[in-house]
DNA sequence: AAATTGGATGTCAGTCACTGACAAGGCTTC
DNA sequence: GAAGCCTTGTCAGTGACTGACATCCAATTT
């Protein structure tokens, strides 16, 4: 019960991932991935409702500290000061994570299948921090705009962060804000 | 042959849309659509790879006309502007494919698994203009950022358009420019 | 302790997206 | 008219997913 690994959930995943990388996402079955972890392909889609999904679970913590952040800003700082202000207060969380995070990458990136759903998920995160930032006053269409272009420079950032480590986090997303302001 | 409109191709296109205002994307199958459109479920897939594709079929032409745009720019104009100047190349193409573009896009919202493939396809626009942006010398890193940016104005501008005609693309193009430039 | 109840899991049958292999028909070309 | 190509139909099979129902087990309840 309180043992988080032995959950059937998490074992779940861990199948998963080691399956998809032994094999590759489309040639395993959601039946394989529950034989690994001891239950039945009913069990699976119990947990998940799509086989993708196993791999898209820690959203939740993620969102969660960015609108937080946003929601906390101090007042009348600019939206993409905001955001990327949000995106630094969770550089060591993503830290924490690498090391999970950086096998699932090279799964999902792999797979077209798994990249259109990372994009969805993405969108999810985006339409939240363009509601966390429509909260603090900002007008709808700038906001969703500010929101997109924080995400896909966020996403830029920690994709090639997962990459390579070299350059940290922190140092990339002050690269890419540079970026940002020559663009304009 | 030469009737692009009868060939099966377009008929099981336009049967889709049919039925998928009729009844929603997952309550028609593609052997409804087969059906109605003459053919059997098996020509379905030899024409589409899967039962999404159906709906995403014009993008060749907006990707070449984009990427040409950007490729004929005047050399030395700033990304951004060459890509918003590629989008108001573009509208009187939108323009006259606004009685399709319209229901398709009402379907498409409709089902998140078809606004995924969505997303995948605006990726890889996003992706074919960060190509010819690079092809004209721009770095990398800021090419891809910029060629996103770009796709989120564009598409944000294009859905709204889509959704009443009221303010033009023109317009529509003209304010989330300003909105841009308002962010920075 | 026996009965009960709720939650997690297994079993089974079914639908539907998609694929490979092969056959059949029509149209062109020689 | 035969040969060959291109399009379509047919058939069988895999795998993702769902609903309905049975079962088991642990925590209460009496």
């Amino acid at each position: 019960m309180s043992e988080p690994g032995s959950d059937a959930r998490s074992r779940l995943q861990q199948a998963a991932v080691e399956l998809f990388r032994e094999r590759g996402y489309d040639r395993t079955t959601a039946a394989e991935i529950a034989a690994r972890a001891g239950v039945t392909e009913r069990t699976f889609f119990r947990y998940f409702p799509d086989k993708r999904e196993v791999l898209f679970d820690g959203q939740a913590v993620l969102k969660d500290a960015l609108t937080a952040s946003v929601a906390g800003a101090p007042a009348g700082m600019p939206p993409l000061a905001v955001l990327f202000r949000a995106f630094r207060s969770v550089t060591q969380l993503l830290q924490a994570n690498r090391p999970f995070a950086m096998p699932r990458q090279a799964v999902i990136s792999a797979s077209p299948t798994l990249r259109e759903r990372e994009l969805a998920k993405l969108e999810a995160l985006s339409d939240a921090l363009a509601l966390a930032l429509a909260a603090r006053g900002v007008a709808e269409r700038p906001a969703v705009l500010a929101a997109r272009i924080g995400m896909a420079a966020f996403a830029q950032a920690t994709l090639s962060w997962l990459e390579s480590e070299a350059p940290g986090l922190a140092e990339r997303l002050d690269a890419i804000e540079q970026d940002l302001k020559a663009l304009l």
